[in-house]
DNA sequence: TATGAATGAGCGTTCATTCAT
DNA sequence: TATGAATGAACGCTCATTCAT
């Protein structure tokens, strides 16, 4: 899905043989930028880190990229498309066993939305949104649309089977992603410390997911 | 020595609605900077805006506010202190009816996340944290960690009553907190359209958090 | 952000007179900030005037020096270390013959202090001293201590040599600049006339520094 | 010698009786101003902290003073004619006995420019001079010269009697103030240590200036 | 393809000065 | 006479973008 940019410079073809990295400049150029936009923030990002973390000049930056816009655009096309195949996949592989796709997705996540690393492309989507409400619509569309409806179908799913209660399966979804977002966005950036391993989190998360905070006699 | 201001110019009468109320400016000047801010991020707003918007000139923002993170240090205090505050208050009662006070909570933390000027601060919060570490500490010790406290101890409570399951109560805070995140997210920065009213949103909200997905079968 | 520097304007040809000459510029720059300093005063100089007088733009100016104290601490080396060195230099050659090498300084000193160009950097650090210690200690540090050590070294191998009477060499190196000080800033600063040419005034100052005012008899 | 300012407002009689101070704002007011032009420079002075200084609001300085510069003006007229006279009288006193007032003036100046508080009116006036080349002239003819003048005639009177040496006047006068300015500069400004007591670098100086630095076999 | 040099346009902040009271 | 509030005009410094090489 690579599209690197959409300015006419940045199409004249690059073949020529050179001698490091043949091929891979608008991939390193986007993997820096995601570093210094997720540090920085899109707006206090500076070109010049930019370039300097991709190991070229700033001006070199340009002629791949039209603009620091374009780079943003460029960037979160780029991390969109594989987050929102690989929720896909799952997804379609929820009817038969739901509860046991949802605690793989739980594991996933955790492993993924808990490692800083892949937070970072939403947190950025959030920060620009108001501003760059096209990117915002593309990534809620590719990402947040799909993920809840492919985690919508399993509770559908686990619903029908019997598995799940009959609940809105939206409001599943938000019980299920919610928490997990809670925690990245309260662990990684505002870094408060939890006293809980990557697995504990899970667990607890799947246990109070599934079966609430009243106690029996409660119920 | 700043050039003197061409005192020929500056004898041009401006007096028209040079009015004075000094009592109400801070407010102004904060209703305008939140919308700025919401508008454009933290770091594209410009303080000409933020004056312009308040009425006055820029100089005159920099007489109630030291700078322009004063002017976000004081919107948290504004915005969402108080919330963090009313659910702690909240919470203090909690002890003789843990389930309804944390119901009451839930009710004040939809009403309040869900309304989209309110999201904006905490927003703002996220999108800086990595740069202003002061701002997003006070953030985090003045709003997140007194709500987080306040409905742990509701839950501590009612784990003691006998009212909830003995569950970790920082992951019933997370099952609790992460999905009202989640939807005001969604709905007022991703501008993603929820099919449900608040009221629905509150109500399943604590059918879930209370009884869990799974079927009673199944447990 | 700051905002994009509109695209459309930034396309107008600008290529006239842009050469490129890099090995001049930070000289250049120096001079148009000695003039601009001299002329208006460290403060009341602005970066804009420098740049304009050294043909490039504002933000040239920073591709060379950091800040405008460091264009300050930059003139200081290149316009009178050189001389505190030289004063240096030629004292290293004084054991042999004191008062030769003495009167030889006299006229270095004499020929630089007295130039109006050269005065004008102490100028600029005496009237900022207070504010920017840092620069008025690297001054006295690099020029100030220079030579007078300089000079008392040459004072020590006089008395030494028996050349010059038991005076305290810090109050010879008094008698020795002092005067050549005042004439600096009374000719240059306070435009004050002097009826001496500058050889004039070298001898006179080698006539008294040597011998005094009291007459023969009196002694 | 008073002249507060030339300001129409200013002129204004300000006859009411007032609590405090009746009479004595204006005095206040420069002595403020004196004080806070010395530790910041004239340009770095901020009416804010004179008027601080002063104990009164910054507007109320405008009631008596139509600007910083009109301040730096007053404050200068204020300054320069207590000394001048000073000087002129001291100068006037001379004829008899030469010798003795020299060493009188010294002991003076020793106590005066080596005061902390009287280098910062010159040290003042040298650094606007480029700029207010009147107010520099003005202090040149009001005190300098007047203190050239003085101090020539005690030395020529020295020269007639034949006290001092046949040596030019002018250049007495240098080799008598030179060194009180070095001392001064260096030590008030650039902060250097001297390893004497006020009553030691004035037998130093007395000493030096009467009988030079060379040694009695040499003359 | 690549870059060092250059800059136009800003931006946050400051301050001398004014004015309503 | 006195001041708190307000502001116009700067100013140091930055950065996305361009261009000659």
């Amino acid at each position: 899905m690579r599209k690197p940019a959409k300015t006419a410079r940045a199409q004249k073809p690059r073949s020529v043989a050179r001698q490091r990295r043949p091929e891979a400049r608008p991939d390193e150029i986007l993997d820096a930028a995601l570093a210094v936009f997720s540090d920085q923030g899109f707006d206090a990002a500076r070109m010049d880190d930019i370039a300097a973390r991709a190991g070229i000049s700033k001006a070199g930056v340009y002629l791949y990229f039209a603009s620091k816009e374009a780079l943003l655009e460029a960037l979160i096309e780029r991390e969109v498309a594989p987050v929102a195949d690989r929720v896909s996949a799952l997804a379609k592989t929820g009817a038969a066993d739901p509860a046991g796709v949802l605690k793989l997705i739980v594991a996933t996540a955790a492993n993924n939305l808990l490692d800083a690393r892949i937070v970072q492309t939403p947190r950025l989507v959030l920060s620009i949104a108001n501003r760059y409400p096209s990117i915002a619509a593309h990534y809620r569309k590719r990402v947040v649309d799909v993920a809840i409806a492919g985690v919508e179908k399993v509770f559908a799913a686990g619903v029908k089977a019997g598995v799940f209660r009959r609940a809105p399966p939206r409001a599943m979804v938000r019980a299920f992603i919610g928490p997990i977002l809670f925690e990245a966005m309260f662990a990684h950036v505002l870094k408060g410390d939890s006293p809980f391993t990557s697995e504990q989190l899970v667990a607890q998360h799947i246990d109070i997911l599934f079966h609430g905070i009243a106690a029996e006699a409660k119920r």
